[in-house]
DNA sequence: CGAGTTTGACCCGCGC
DNA sequence: GCGCGGGTCAAACTCG
């Protein structure tokens, strides 16, 4: 698996390291950069007191001056926040820090003193969440080992003066969160021991996502029927609680064409909800565990949310195969993500800068709470980790100037404190402040650079493009880390949020299938412009640098060739790739397909593909 | 006639 | 223990 390569060596914290390399490879890259230009500048300064002719070959010699004395500026500007970004890191590090080990003492004497002896087992769970503010993969049943980790994860975060290292340390909050309450329920699972260095090793997520660890007799219930036997089946392949994929998309047709064969096997009125709720079946393969249904919004009837549960045992249509490696990689990101989640006290900037340029905002600050996430194993067995991918917004009302963004939903409804159907902890790939550029102009984006350069914006943003900005504007670091520092006094803020984003998307399958969805795009913008590659291929080896850099997991996934590419695409961007529909991995590339439906009218009706083009 | 849909019944977990 | 609600089953039905 592309995730678990990447993971397995070396585990979130690995990960994270190799995103903080990354951060300070970036770093690097633009100081060398201004090391690198004074050089130039200085022969372009020897050129500039040459006397000037009126000749074309003296004013391109000007213009050039001109432009690489404004790249320098933008360049040391660029340097100045980062250093800037740097400090306030350091700051926010320290704030959290105090703030955690506040936390720990005030937890610790709590549980010393209301509960001790009739709750152990409430006792655990609470040193579980505490513990998992420090570090995964600590077995719970071990409570004094938790406490050390913390002090081992104190002293650690205390010994990093990078902020990244805080999130590392959240990054595998709920990892470890989930490893003991794994080890709480099933005796210890036998992956669960990793390298101390990997946060995040998710081995027991994985495990549970995949269900391979999960022989029948570790479900909770003895009394099979043939149906729970084959649920158990089910469950060799799927997580024992599944993850879910929300996809919200305005669709007028009954169901979103996604290029899988359903069947419906049931209807329901839910709860609420005035429209049925329909279930559908993945009808591909027989035993095909995959399952989805099928609800208008409640809010909004134009919006469909179909929610995708479970990962197909079998090959799939290519019309398909974008979904459900969307799906499939969102999930396991979810998963995995569960182990990325923390407390949500991770500075704001590094959100900006982590997110290699991506925009998060939860829509309902409100419920920044929910970032303390912990493993969706504790919650219900109704309850379901979801991720939500957001389609509907500013879709209809302005299609020339919006496009779909992709907000991710993480639905934890773990916790007891929470309602039910707690509000979605959100991810957007979007920033409110700015929409100026959306998902799909990004996308544009892409897939342009290897025929033009953008040299028609003088935004540094854009011409350091390399940089990627998701709809975040330069300055909206700085109120974030105001609204940080207003959190420090006590406040939740969506820096929580961003924060608990920042871990989510962090995670190696969320990278994985962001840098797929691009790349995808990439490696079609690449195919149709054919001839225009070769004479882009500086371009496109900078520009895959970057994407390196940016996905430091999956980059090591991008090919060389851009013929070829991850296949964890966006069925969204109407890219389509096959894909071992179980792992959502790439195995090769096909061309781009729209959402075809393959026959069946449970497929979806025709004219479905109206959802990907809203 | 087979595949898919409909729909009431049933199962199960959770909260009170 | 009971009721509620989500999820699933399966017989009846529809359609091509």
């Amino acid at each position: 698996m592309d995730s678990d390569s990447g993971r397995s060596g070396d585990g979130d914290g690995g990960v994270l390291k190799e995103e903080k390399r990354s951060d300070d490879e970036t770093h690097h890259q633009k100081k060398e950069t201004i090391v690198e230009e004074p050089p130039i500048a200085s022969t372009e300064k020897s050129i500039e007191t040459r006397p000037i002719t009126s000749s074309p070959k003296n004013a391109k010699v000007d213009d050039q001056l001109e432009t690489t004395k404004a790249q320098m500026g933008e360049v040391r500007e660029e340097n100045q926040r980062l250093k800037m970004r740097l400090n306030k890191i350091m700051i926010e590090y320290r704030a959290l820090e105090m703030q955690f080990h506040n936390m720990v003492k005030q937890e610790t004497e709590k549980n010393n003193v209301d509960h001790n002896d009739d709750n152990n087992h409430e006792e655990i769970m609470v040193e579980s969440d505490l513990v998992s503010l420090s570090l995964g993969r600590v077995p719970s049943n071990n409570i004094q080992k938790n406490e050390e980790k913390v002090n081992k994860v104190s002293k650690l975060a205390l010994n990093n003066d990078d902020g990244e290292f805080k999130q590392e340390l959240a990054l595998g909050l709920d990892c470890k969160f989930e490893t003991s309450k794994s080890g709480s329920t099933t005796d210890g699972l036998p992956n669960q021991n990793s390298s101390p260095v990997n946060s995040c090793e998710v081995v027991p997520t994985k495990d549970e996502e995949t269900g391979v660890t999960w022989p029948p007799s570790k479900t909770l219930n003895n009394d099979k029927t043939a149906r729970d036997a084959a649920e158990d089946e089910v469950s060799q392949q799927t997580p024992a609680k599944k993850a879910r994929v929300c996809v919200r998309a305005r669709c007028d047709t009954p169901t979103m064409n996604d290029g899988c064969q359903w069947r419906k096997y049931g209807q329901k009125i839910a709860k609420g909800n005035p429209c049925p709720r329909a279930y559908y079946r993945c009808t591909v393969a027989p035993s095909c565990p995959v399952r989805k249904q099928v609800q208008r919004c409640v809010d909004d009837m134009s919006i469909l949310i179909t929610t995708y549960e479970g990962t197909h045992n079998h090959t799939l249509p290519l019309s398909a195969t974008a979904m459900a490696s969307t799906t499939s990689a969102a999930a396991s990101m979810l998963l995995s993500g569960s182990s990325t989640s923390h407390s949500g006290s991770i500075p704001s900037s590094q959100t900006n800068n982590n997110l290699h340029g991506l925009n998060f905002y939860l829509p309902d600050g409100s419920k920044s709470n929910q970032l303390y996430l912990s493993n969706p194993a504790l919650s219900s067995q109704h309850s379901h980790p979801t991720i939500t991918l957001d389609l509907t917004t500013n879709q209809s009302s302005n299609p020339s100037s919006s496009s779909p963004f992709v907000r991710f939903n993480s639905n934890y409804n773990n916790n007891s404190q929470l309602p039910r159907y707690p509000s979605s902890t959100s991810l957007s790939f979007s920033s409110p402040e700015s929409n100026t550029m959306h998902w799909n102009s990004f996308l544009n984006y892409a897939t342009t650079q290897n025929q033009q350069p953008y040299n028609n914006n003088r935004n540094p943003n854009i011409n350091n493009l390399n940089t990627l900005n998701f709809g975040r504007q330069q300055n909206t670091m700085e109120s974030i880390y105001q609204t940080y520092m207003q959190k420090n006094n006590g406040l939740p803020t969506d820096s929580t949020i961003t924060a608990a984003t920042k871990a989510i998307t962090a995670d190696p399958t969320f990278q994985s299938a962001l840098a797929a969805a691009l790349s995808t795009l990439i490696g079609n913008n690449t195919q149709q412009q054919g001839n225009h590659q070769n004479q882009t291929v500086g371009e496109n080896l900078s520009q895959k640098m970057k994407w390196a850099e940016m996905f430091p997991v999956s980059s090591s996934s991008l090919p060389s060739s851009s013929s070829k590419v991850i296949g964890c695409a966006s069925s969204f961007l109407n890219k389509t790739v096959p894909v071992n529909s179980q792992t959502g991995s790439l195995m090769s590339l096909s061309p781009s397909l729209p959402f075809a439906t393959t026959k069946s009218a449970s497929a979806s009706p025709p004219g479905n593909n109206s959802d990907n083009s809203n």
